[in-house]
DNA sequence: TGTAGTACAC
DNA sequence: GTGTACTACA
């Protein structure tokens, strides 16, 4: 049995609108700890991953792990009747074929609720191994929204180049080629100095600090790389990154973001206690206190990489979700895109493209 | 060489949208003097006219003269990338076969770099002569935009009538007839007296005035009526206005706007001081003072003509970059639809219909 | 916010 | 095949 108790419900209904046109159908994976969805693109080119933690709910209880195949086209209609600000409860018994929303208004003077219709899904979970990444690129997401927007008008794949000095989104058209440079900023260093504390994939903050303040070479950094990555959950990649099925199946059914928080060990290590309750703290202040931030780059290696803007654009969609973006970038391995909000995160992968397809 | 800056990119874009309808390809002619854009329309009907001022610009060189062919399409393009108080430079070397453009945000951590290709377009420098017009209608450009609209849903031309008390736009449609009559007012009047002192081909305020304030008759005006025109630059015509290549082309190529300044003995005389400096301060004022102004009518004879309503409606777009419309017209003589605004000025000429076509 | 394209239903 | 409705883009 599960039922899950959200205060807005323009948050899922925005979580929808992110999400909905990538995919069609997926598995919402409820368990104790909270709703997990994870899903190809229909394109099988991106991958989309959700999670709603149990604590981001108002009352949350979910007695042994579930999966409910959604139609998202039926979940957004079916939201759509909610108003913004509705309390939405969703309930579904267990072996049930059918998900319960109710809508509260808040003065609770009307009440709506709707049976949409489960469906069984193929859910081969896809592996998303923990990866250190060479480069994180912290920003507002209106800003990288407007940018994939702007360069999509002129080409199909932007080329993402990460140095010290900043980040750069350069795409080459018909007519014309564009090239945006955002220079990091003090000020957003700062400010996301700790965005990713919390985080179950941490990076490795004060060394990043460190690094970019000295003035070390190319070289000084590769030496580095290996040690002092920026670390979050990373995907296996097909041998050819030949724009279809970047993505393996993986016959694990579950552990995909919770293992994390067991692999400490690996090349990387924590700044502060990661303990959930401060953490959660750090995160609320930095997300309400970002109005027009800058941006913030942590990196051990100069990062370039090319995408399809297409799907980057289609990714940007979750700046409603959160104004800020985490882009985390290493050479040949697939980009992770990430937003954080309230009662979990959104995040997108997409294999580079090789060469000049 | 070129390099033009200008503090705020909405400018272009404005411009841009003004025209882009209009014309698809046309060339951008730098000069020491500024920029200045001359086409036709795609269909060779409406003429189309801008002009850029150098001291409008920021920065502004322009080693040498240069034909820069622009597809407006790709620039409009380009242009949307820029954030609308970007400040933009236009950049050009000589000879080159792309427009550079940087847009540079206000504190300067984004600048975006873009690269238009630009084309040979075929300049045959269309003659734009000196024309004295009959009547000169100064109303607020949003009044105009608006009744063109509403008669363009329901005829397919309008009828201008400009006569003393006012000017009226008439439209005969299928389902219904309409007709709007704007009265001059002697706010207006004053407001505009001095509107065009400033122009290489300024109006002859001080006669018109005397004119329009004595009570003569048609007859009287028609006695005056090759004496005291109102100056403006003007098209030639082909003889026949079958709506099709109004205009002739010219093998001059330069001297549409600046010989005006020359031609000072035709048949008018300036008001106050047509010295540049002078000019532009009387034009700035004149620009701001403009809340909601009547409309000012300056003429030495009765004017009827017809014009389609489409081309006005699209002439209509340039509402954006000046609240405030000029409408020159002579009879069997196409029609002048001038906006001003700080950079310069933008100029459209239309062929009157001729019968009932 | 308005429009244009597409998808579905009749 | 045409009409309407919805969705995505400008």
């Amino acid at each position: 049995m599960l039922e899950a108790k959200l205060d807005q419900a323009i948050m899922l209904k925005r979580l929808l609108d992110a999400i909905k046109e990538l995919v069609t159908d997926a598995n919402f994976e409820c368990t104790e700890e909270g709703i997990n969805l994870q899903a190809m693109d229909n394109s099988h080119v991106a991958l989309v991953s959700v999670k709603l933690d149990a604590v981001g709910f108002t009352k949350y209880r979910c007695d042994r792990p579930m999966p409910l195949g959604v139609n998202l086209g039926s979940l957004t209609k079916v939201l759509k009747c909610a108003k913004d600000d509705d309390v939405v409860t969703l309930k579904a018994g267990d072996d049930a074929d059918v998900l319960n929303l109710t809508y509260e208004a808040k003065n609770s003077d009307r009440i709506a609720e709707y049976d949409m219709k489960l469906m069984d899904i193929d859910s081969d979970t896809l592996g998303i191994p923990d990866t250190d990444y060479d480069a994180r690129v912290t920003l507002p997401a209106a800003e990288f929204a407007r940018i994939v927007k702007d360069l999509s008008t002129l080409g199909e794949s932007v080329r993402i180049e990460v140095s010290k000095e900043g980040v750069r989104f350069a795409s080459d058209g018909e007519g014309a080629n564009g090239s945006v440079l955002l220079k990091q900023t003090d000020a957003a260093r700062e400010k996301y100095a700790h965005y990713n504390d919390d985080d179950e994939a941490s990076g490795t903050k004060d060394e990043d600090e460190e690094e970019e303040d000295g003035e070390d070479g190319e070289g000084a950094k590769k030496k580095k790389s290996k040690k002092s990555k920026v670390k979050t959950e990373d995907v296996e990649m097909d041998g050819e990154d030949e724009g279809e099925e970047e993505f393996k199946a993986k016959s694990d059914d579950e552990g995909e973001e919770e293992q994390d928080e067991e692999e400490e060990g690996n090349k990387k290590k924590r700044k502060t206690a990661p303990t959930k309750p401060a953490a959660k703290k750090s995160k609320k202040s930095d997300d309400s206190e970002s109005p027009d931030g800058g941006v913030s780059i942590e990196m051990n290696q100069h990062v370039t990489l090319t995408f399809s803007l297409k799907y980057l654009v289609n990714f940007a969609k979750s700046s409603t979700l959160c104004n800020v973006v985490q882009l985390m970038m290493s050479n040949d391995v697939p980009l992770l895109v990430s937003y954080k909000f309230a009662q979990g995160h959104i995040r997108y992968y997409l294999a580079p493209k090789i060469g000049d397809e």
